[in-house]
DNA sequence: TCTGGGGTCCTAGGACCC
DNA sequence: TCTGGGGTCCTAGGACCC
């Protein structure tokens, strides 16, 4: 309780957030000058209209015909098709070239990280990074958990700019003005290096800095200040919030918000009547409260793998090959994480028509065994191959196979 | 007509223990 | 004849994100 009324306080950040724009395409882009200006759609195979995948990201070119991200690849290649038709480029479709983005992705985390000492990856394409210039000054004046910080933060902020701390001196303005040009300089240095953009968002917290960065792609920079934060929420649909997806919306919208002003309206306790205990993180999101800290980095919970069949199949045989591939990828990719062992093993099964089904089982003892593992996945798997057991003859859409629970 | 693959976090209910 | 209540672990499923 304490802690929470002291991170109540918590003002006065200046929180930015990096987003890259259409990140997938722009990079092929950017390899592969012969693309330049063409229409690009980076996701799982077409098959001349014939794939099962999604897309997963669309420059800028490919939206103009209808593409995003999550489109079905068959209806992109429809639109595609119909584009053509109209005297147009097609559009090309690349397939996602992980290993790639990651480099870019780290190359992008390097740059950011000679101008901020918090940095936080949010996703392969998205950073947030703490541009309040006196933030060791903070954490000794306020004397709460901001201080208490790890050993490895203090180290680097010792490593922090010269330039940066100088600021502790200044005035509020000057601060946001440093940030703003930083930056800037970070936007700068990421085009000269990859040949790619992005939109920033700088704010008083990540909520806001998130939103902020979203509002003018692509190659944006939107700043929100404090004193700003109410005006530039209150117009927002609410499905604008991070967190607030496709069913949250459609029960706000049920109880008249459709604007952030007009979830501003209901109380904390109609709030939880409404969302249960999610309403109540609602309820300070409306208003633009956000004391959540930035988080350098985290454990990996889980790792898994799962595949989309290209037709619906029963055929054990099949269906057994692929999923021991599944099982032998997940355990390699264990052995890479440098976790000792593990304990809860999970299978998926996604029959035609969507209808999913998870099993899962904790083990007595954590183990290391490939064998075992195998063994056991196998187990969860079986009474779903089993035609006894499967009465309805359902076909199998996809599977996949997960573990969790893991030991040092 | 469709709906990938990689995740995280949350909840509800049951089992079990003290 | 009456069966508390707190806590933890586990499973299945849902919502959401990129």
């Amino acid at each position: 309780m304490k802690n929470e009324e002291i991170s109540k306080s918590n003002t006065n950040r200046i929180i930015a957030h990096l987003d890259m724009d259409a990140f997938f395409a722009s990079i092929e882009e950017a390899d592969s000058p012969i693309f330049k200006g063409k229409p690009i759609a980076v996701g799982s195979e077409a098959l001349n209209g014939n794939g099962r995948g999604v897309v997963s990201t669309a420059n800028y070119k490919a939206r103009e015909y209808g593409i995003h991200s999550a489109l079905p690849i068959s209806q992109a290649w429809q639109l595609s098709q119909k584009a053509k038709k109209e005297g147009k480029d097609e559009v090309i479709f690349l397939p996602v070239d992980m290993e790639r983005y990651e480099q870019v992705s780290c190359g992008i985390y390097d740059i950011i990280k000679k101008y901020a000492n918090v940095v936080e990856p949010a996703s392969i394409d998205e950073f947030y990074f703490d541009l309040t210039p006196s933030l060791s000054l903070r954490g000794a004046t306020e004397g709460s958990d901001a201080a208490i910080q790890s050993s490895s933060t203090n180290s680097r902020l010792l490593r922090r700019p010269a330039k940066a701390g100088l600021l502790a001196m200044t005035g509020e303005d000057d601060e946001w003005k440093q940030a703003e040009k930083i930056c800037l300089k970070i936007k700068k240095e990421i085009k000269e290096k990859f040949k790619i953009t992005c939109s920033v968002g700088l704010a008083p917290n990540k909520l806001i800095s998130k939103i902020a960065a979203g509002k003018k792609k692509p190659d944006g920079f939107v700043i929100v200040r404090q004193e700003e934060v109410e005006v530039f929420l209150e117009p927002l649909s609410v499905r604008e919030l991070p967190g607030v997806g496709p069913k949250t919306g459609e029960v706000l919208r049920k109880n008249g918000v459709e604007k952030i002003k007009d979830l501003k309206k209901f109380s904390y306790e109609d709030l939880y009547d409404i969302l249960g205990k999610y309403g109540l993180d609602l309820y300070y999101k409306a208003k633009g409260i956000d004391d959540s800290e930035l988080i350098e980095s985290r454990e990996v919970k889980s790792i898994g793998e799962q595949t989309t069949f290209d037709k619906d199949t029963q055929d054990a045989v099949y269906i057994g090959d692929i999923f021991e591939k599944l099982c032998s990828d997940v355990f390699l990719r264990f052995k890479e994480s440098g976790f000792k062992s593990f304990k809860t093993i999970a299978i998926t099964v996604r029959f035609k028509g969507f209808e999913t089904k998870t099993t899962a089982k904790t083990l007595k003892e954590s183990i290391s065994s490939e064998k075992i593992f195998k063994l056991e996945a196998l187990k969860l798997l079986l009474p779903y191959l089993d035609s006894r057991k499967n009465p309805n003859n359902k076909l199998i859409r996809l599977i996949g196979v997960s573990i969790k629970n893991f030991n040092n």
